[in-house]
DNA sequence: CGAGATGTTGACCAGACTCAACCCTAGTGG
DNA sequence: CCACTAGGGTTGAGTCTGGTCAACATCTCG
């Protein structure tokens, strides 16, 4: 529900940080848990509650890096601005996701706001701190990195097809895992993004996106409802044009 | 040194793994370091050092993710067969860095050596005891994924451009950051392997790898010693070249 | 209700893929 | 030591997808 606009007033889930991630390995006592109730709180005492309006930029490329975020409600757009001249969409950040890549005690990426945002904001300093003291935590942090490793090299493989569709394809089946996850949901996939921003994370112009949609809804791939609702119909055909069968025929 | 097939006998640092990731935070007493000799022998008494041959398959995709492996000498490959025709190659490694990103206790990708490669081997049984009981140790591995996340970041960057001239030069360049870290060097770019795996890395056919270094040879931004060695004479053309600026006119 | 942003559609064109032929180099075995 | 060969690398010709530009439709928010 946390995607959807309108919210059903069922959400705060209020209890601190929530960083959820798979299993690395599944030996040990790790069978890929969320932190548990004293991590979160221990993570709490050092955070503050941050709200972003739809739109707001959150920081800028090489500001000095003072906190990490943790999405609780709405989605985030991490983008690059120098060395390019469009804005290329990293990543986009979606609620328990982990926020504010530093290199050198600065920001890699600048962030805004892609619907109303609520965050915590963890300061680093305090961060580091609890980081050595708490093994456990450590351990969960390093499992959100390599799920968010795997996700970065998911999108790089995304960029790595050749056709507009099988790109669309692949960031709404990526869309419907991160939706499947969290709403029992209609089955719909919802775009809370612009045109422009999917093809800015996809790589391919706002022209190519329209077209890619529609392209998949005439052959029966999905169905769209609206401009911000999709659904898809068709999964084994979308995964044939995925692969780029050298299409037809 | 240690890339170059010819090796001039001064290579073994045996001391235990090496893992090296600049600094995320430059606040605390953590200024980038590499690991100490205490943290390298705590992982050496845990590693055995194993040996392939160029072109041996690692592991495959999907086989149980009984270790992780830390370059010593050589470049190692990693790439997708499921849900693809053609190899995809995620990512290629160098010394210092670290394989065996896994899920769920599977690997997620498949690797290979593209030259000769010599590896610690450290089974993940005894790196998880290890990381638990030392906070400092799992600090660098945090560092460490995040360096890798920027470099997957910078991949996925790079298949965002749309000119088969501009995925190469950033090629070139990502080579020559890793490179010019490491050896001394003549400022010349060493490629150890082939157009297709290039082509597969940079998402392009090998005969665009070949046309696009050719182009970059004629436009004066490299010189080609031979199809291995490469030395980029016109940074700022190169620069250009990157950010496509609606080229020539 | 109106204006500016967002989204869609069409026409044209450039660049990359494919296919195919040829060259070159490294590694093989005589 | 040399000739041979197989695979990698290069080059060329034709095709086709997606970018660009431009016009229009639609939506959103003041």
């Amino acid at each position: 529900m946390a995607l959807e606009p309108a919210n059903n007033s069922d959400d705060p889930p209020l209890g601190g940080p929530s960083i959820v991630a798979p299993a690395l390995w599944n030996s040990g006592d790790n069978p890929g848990r969320p932190l548990t109730a004293e991590e979160r709180g221990l993570l709490a005492a050092i955070s503050t509650i941050v709200r972003f309006r739809k739109g707001e930029r959150i920081y800028q490329e090489g500001d000095r890096a003072s906190a990490v975020f943790n999405i609780i409600t709405g989605v985030v757009r991490s983008y690059k601005t120098s060395a390019d001249e469009r804005g290329y969409t990293v990543s986009f950040l979606f609620p328990d996701d982990l926020i504010g890549l530093a290199e050198s005690g600065k920001y890699v990426n600048a962030t805004e706001a892609v619907t109303a945002v609520t965050m915590y904001r963890i300061p680093t300093a305090a961060l580091e701190v609890r980081l050595r003291n708490n093994p456990s935590l450590d351990f969960q942090i390093i499992s959100k990195l390599c799920h968010d490793l795997r996700e970065t090299q998911h999108h790089a493989f995304l960029l790595s097809r050749r056709h507009a569709i099988a790109r669309v394809g692949l960031f709404l089946q990526m869309l419907e895992t991160h939706q499947a996850a969290r709403e029992g949901g209609a089955g719909e996939v919802y775009l809370p993004m612009t045109r422009s921003d999917i093809g800015a994370y996809v790589g391919i112009s706002p022209e190519a996106v329209s077209r890619s949609l529609r392209e998949l809804a005439t052959q029966g791939v999905i169905t769209l409802r609206d401009r911000r609702h999709a659904k898809i119909i068709n999964r084994m055909l979308l995964e044939t044009l995925i692969s780029e069968a050298t299409s037809s025929r």
